[in-house]
This record gives C-alpha cells, sequence and structure tokens, in this order.
DNA sequence: GATGAATGAGCGTTCATTCAT
DNA sequence: TATGAATGAACGCTCATTCAT
C-alpha cells in the first residue's frame, strides 16, 4: 500500500485533526453499538480508521478494554444529556417526556444491557465493576429526579428505583416492535408521548 | 467414552432414555439462554451431551438450525403456559400477576430480543419470518386478553399491542437489577407483584 | 419417511426394474463423471438412488471401490463400442472418423485421465493395475487396428501404441477448448472430421 | 518449532532469503501440480513452509486465491519460456522440437488442464476470466508462431487455433503412459521428437 | 507513534466409515 | 437386504494477540 503523499512542511496541527486514540474511540463506539461486541473484530476497527491492527493494539490492551472504553464514555456522555434534561424547572412529566424523546431519537439506544449480556462473558471482576458505577451513575440523575418529585407529592410514593429501572426499561421496547408497527407512529415524539403517558398513569389510570 | 449410569430397577424398555436428538435440543436451549448464541460452540453442546459434534450434526443440520429450534420451541412452551394462565375466569390484575411471576420465576426469561438480535445477523430471511411467527403468536395470546378486558371497561382504552409489549418489557427489568437490588425483594412474588402494580398504576395513579 | 405403499401381493418382479446395486453403480457413474471422484460423496449417490449411505457401503465397501467399479464397467462398455467400430470392413480413415464421432458425442468423455489422476491418491497398487488393466484392453483394440493398416501398407509405419495413445488424446482437445471456440464447429462431426485429418495428414503433409 | 538451519558463510544480509510470500507460493505451486487442488490443504503447504496455517491466510486470503496465484505465475513462466523459443530464427520444427523437450522435461506438465477442471467449481466468474487470459496468452504465442509459419508456405494451411491446442495437447501424452511405456524412450529428446514427428507428418505422411 | 509479520486456539462444517439391529 | 445412529479426522477459515522494528 502506497504511502499518501504528504505536502512539504511541518504540517500545521489541524484543529479539527482528532488524534487517533480519538478516532479509534469514536470509530469503535459506532461499530459496537451497530453490531454488537461479537461482531466488530479488531481488524474491522482497524480497516475503518485506516490503520493497522497493531495501532489499535498500542492504544487498547484488549478488545474488551476498547469495549469497556466504548461504552463508559458513552455512558457518560448520555448521563450528561440527561443530567441537562433533568436539572430544568419543567415539571416532571415534561421531563421524562423530553428524556424519552431524546433518547428515542439516538439510533444509539441505552439497551446497554443488550451489549452488556453479550460482553460479560470476558469482562472481568474488576471491569464489571467499573460498567456497573458507570450505569449506575446514569440511573441515579434521573432516580434522584423521581424521589424529588415524590417529596413534592407531585407523584404517588413508590419505590424510586424500582421505578427508574421500569422508566429507561421501557424505552427499549422498541426493540421489540417490528418495522411496520414502528412505523405506525407518525413520529418518534408520538411514541415518546405514548410511552411516558403509560408510565405516567398505568393500565387502570386517568386519562 | 463412558456409558451413561442408569439407574438400577426401573426403566424396562426405553422408559425416560430421552432420544438423543431432544438431550441435544434441550441441552442447547439451557446453553443458548444462559451464555448467548455467540458464546456457545457447537462442541460445547456436543460435550455436554457425551456425544461428538459430528452427532450433533447428525441431527441439526448447521448451529443456527439448532439455535432456531431451540428457540422456537421455547417460546411455543412459554406460549402454552401463558395460554394456561391467561384463560382462566380470575380478574385480569390477578392474571397478569400469575403471568408475571410464572416467567420471573423461570430461569429463562422471556428476553428472547437479546437473543434475537445476536443472532438475526445469521437468520436467513426465511427463518427470520418464523421467529417472527413464534414470537407474536407468544404476545397475542396477551394482547387478546388485553382487548377483552378493554371492551369489558376493566381498564382504561388504550393501544393494546403497545400495552403488550411494555407488560412483556416490564418483565425483563429484572436483568437490569444487580444482584443486591434483586435480592431487597423478598421473593419472586414480591417482584412480581410491584412490576403489575406499577403497570397497572402507572407514576401517578392508584391509591 | 414414510415407506411408499406397495400394491398387496407378490409384486411380479419387474422387468425393467434394476437391482439396487446396478441402481447405485448407474447412478454413481453418472455423477462420478459429471463432477469427479472429489465433488461426488456417498451421500450424494445415496440420495440419488433414494437408499441410505448405509445401504451404498453395503454393496460397496469403499468409496474407492465404487469409483474403480464405476470406471472399470465404463471402460468395458466404451470398448464393446470401439471394438464394434474397428472390426467392421471400412476403411481405417473412415474407422476412425465413427470413432471420433461416437466419443465426442458422448456428454462421457474418454478423458479417463483427469478422473484417474485425482483418483489414483487413493487408489491401491492392486487396484491401480485393475485400471491399467481396464485402460490397455481399451486402447489395444485401437492398437491393433493401426499395427493391421501399418502392414497392410495402408499407412506409413510407425510406433502403433504412441499412435494409439497420440488418437485417443487427440480426442480430449475438446477440453481446452473455450465454450465459445467449441461453437465454432457446426457439429460434432464438423470437429470429428478435422481432427481425424489432422491426424491423418498431420501439419506439413495432406492435400 | 525448529529454526531453519540455514547454511553457514554466505548469505550476508537478506541474500537468497525468500520472502515468506514466495516461499508460500512456491511450495505451493509444486503441491498443486503434485496431488492438485483437492490434495492439498492449507495445513499441507503451511506445514511444508514451516510456518502456521494462519500465516498462510496472512498472505493467501483463501485456498483458491492461492491456487489461482500458483497457477497464473506458473503460466506466466511457462509463457516466458516458449517465447523465448519460438522468437529464435530456428526453423518452425526445430522450434516444436526445443519447445517439446523443454515442456516434457518440467516436471511441471502443462496439463493446466486436469487442475482447472477440479478447481473450476470453487472459482469466481472473475476467477475464471483471468484464468482464462492467462491460458489464452499462453496458447497465443504458439499461434502466431504457427500463422506466420503458413503465411510463409512452411506447412499447408489450415486452423491455426485448432493445431495449437492439438499441439499443447499431444504433450500431455506423457501422462496416459505407464512407467514401463515411458522408460521404452532413451530421453526426454527422444519422446519429443517422436511426438514433433507425428505433429508433424500424421499418419499418412512422408518420412 | 505505528506497523508488518506471525501465531495459537478455536469454530462451523463435511464426510467416509462402522455397527447394532 | 437395508438402515439409523454415531463417530474421528480433517478442512477452510477467523481472530485476538504478540513482537521486533
Amino acid at each position: 500500500m502506497k504511502k499518501k503523499q504528504r505536502a512539504l512542511g511541518r504540517p500545521r496541527k489541524e484543529q479539527g485533526a482528532m488524534a487517533t486514540e480519538e478516532i479509534i474511540l469514536h470509530t469503535a463506539t459506532g461499530l459496537f453499538l451497530e453490531k454488537g461486541f461479537q461482531h466488530v473484530s479488531m481488524d474491522d476497527v482497524a480497516k475503518k480508521c485506516n490503520v493497522t491492527k497493531a495501532t489499535v493494539y498500542y492504544y487498547y490492551k484488549t478488545k474488551t478494554d476498547l469495549f469497556m472504553d466504548s461504552m463508559i464514555k458513552l455512558m457518560v456522555r448520555i448521563r450528561e444529556r440527561s443530567s441537562a434534561i433533568l436539572s430544568t424547572d419543567e415539571p416532571l412529566k415534561t421531563q421524562l417526556f423530553q428524556f424519552a424523546s431524546a433518547h428515542l431519537k439516538a439510533t444509539v439506544d441505552i439497551d446497554i444491557n443488550t451489549f452488556m449480556k453479550e460482553a460479560k462473558i470476558t469482562l472481568s471482576q474488576e471491569q464489571m465493576e467499573e460498567m456497573k458505577k458507570a450505569e449506575d451513575a446514569l440511573y441515579n440523575e434521573l432516580e434522584s429526579a423521581l424521589t424529588r418529585s415524590m417529596e413534592r407529592g407531585e407523584i404517588r410514593k413508590c419505590n424510586p428505583r424500582l421505578a427508574t429501572l421500569v422508566f429507561v426499561n421501557l424505552l427499549t421496547v422498541k426493540n421489540s416492535m417490528d418495522e411496520s408497527y414502528q412505523n405506525s407512529f407518525d413520529s418518534v415524539e408520538d411514541l415518546a408521548k405514548e410511552l411516558v403517558d403509560f408510565y405516567w398513569n398505568g393500565l387502570a389510570g386517568g386519562n
């Protein structure tokens, strides 16, 4: 493979020029989310980054490490977005709706469970803990919001942890829907609305 | 290779002697549920059955075929159990509770999505259809029950398909719970009760 | 697989009803010629005969045995046909033409070499001898005809064995021709004629 | 795994140190010619090269690719040799004799047909084209020489393409000869002479 | 900082062959 | 006479990982 010609002289450090390490991480995240841990090979990552496999290994000791870093950084980003939404003055229901919309819009679903289950087999105890922590941080934000809301009497008192898990889980129903059913919703906001309504009212509850 | 010991006395003729084919299917189902499609090799299955890989291939043309058969038979079994529960005269909420209890009790969660996503890559169009059909049959039972209930005015009118998916989805929160949190429920029935309550009342509703 | 229903009573030994053994041999010959030794599995043969692999093994101890029998019987048949052609009163050139036509017409080319080379690796010494004998018998007929012709002064004196091999070899050029070139001959007879002319006159000679 | 012993003294720097890729190609060519496509496993090649199978796959994406490269490079080499012979000022018959000698001497017979037939089943359309092209280039050299000769009136006018194929084919009779008959020729040149004579004079023709 | 070469271990699959019935 | 079940050995291929440069 021929080296690409490079303009002479000291290349001015381009602003947008991501460092190799970042490129790899970013690319890997995309691939992992798209195909799942197993179906992404280190070669796939390398090729998509226009570097060699050895280079990937230069930055990430193992495939699992790369996966870990990808997922954790991803969760951090998600948490930041969530944080922003949940720290406004809007009423809880509105916040939940915004939260749901944001997540359903992301190609990237939070169905981190799916990835985790697949990867867990290869994760060390220590890595598991780290993942857990990142996940927890993600959930805690929401849990606090719910707790506050209960205290203010906005919603009925119930197990806030469970309520959190249920809500996050709810956003993954999209994956159970077949194409045609998914299309029966006019927009993502539509689906978000229906889900939040369901979460809010339950089967029996008011309109 | 050791002959499998057979308990003394009882089995005259073939009584109790599971056919190899069944043993393989049964073993495979367990392994697939435990580790996921990718992490189960044909050799794993074979070894656990005390036969050779070739024997497994004698009964199942490909790994995917074996997986398909495993999952479809599993869904059929689940559906049968569900059917039994949903066709009684009990009020819907009771039925939902029984349904939830049964599923949460099974080591085997209905989180078929997780498996599907992982395996889908290798499934042929035709196989996908077949899977879909099995999955649909599974959901339809519940959907009908919900629809009937709406018609009788037992619960509020809403999209029964979505309600179904949400309910099934709800049962998978267990997977998002870490060990310690899971143990905070006295029993599976406890968890089932909480989940059904949530499903029934929503965040706002209930007494 | 259901047994095909059989009419009651003692089945009259149908005339055309080939014995299983024959069916197998016949089928195998066809497959071997079509795909070559390696690309025909015992299962292929069995399936095409509507019997099980075990049945094939009941009649033929090994795949090589089956191949041997197929090829030898084939060579015998070819020899008989050749014999008929070479024992007429026609002039030699005419006989050669008929010989060539007959062989080129057969889907079954005499390119036995190709099969042999492929199979030889698995043939035992003894089997090789047997094959050789069948091949020789095939060639001897032609060699005698050539020798007689030389003695009668019809053709120039030369090594009759070599002349035989060259002639048989000549008939295999068809395999070297690509489709389009093959089609440039109006008919098999056309090609046969050209080849025999070449054989007869050489590069320099003739009219 | 033993380090390969290297002869003392000579090879300073990489002199004589064939690159692994070349070693593999060279070894593979030999094996394919000796045993045919089917009977050579990637492991065979690897072992004979003192590398692992994975290394072979590092250089050649599939077995078919390795085969293709082997055969095409071989044909190129043959063509070069042929070219040299056919571009001298010698009379055609002498050239043909040299051509025949050269080929018969090579352990490597041009019986490329045999290999092709065996391998064709696994070749892609594109690969087939490439092979055809290499084969054609091989034949064209000879065909041109024959055509030129016809134009100069050295030999009788006839289909030059067919004449080419016949000649090349003729050189494969050696494969039809059993050991003992092959030994009846004093030397390869002897056999070459007889074959060229036959090709030149035909059955009927001059002395 | 980045790479080319090499490997070990494993996987899905095929197939000739055996054997008890 | 015919078969269903089972197997051992191989094969083509992939991939995470290592290492010298």
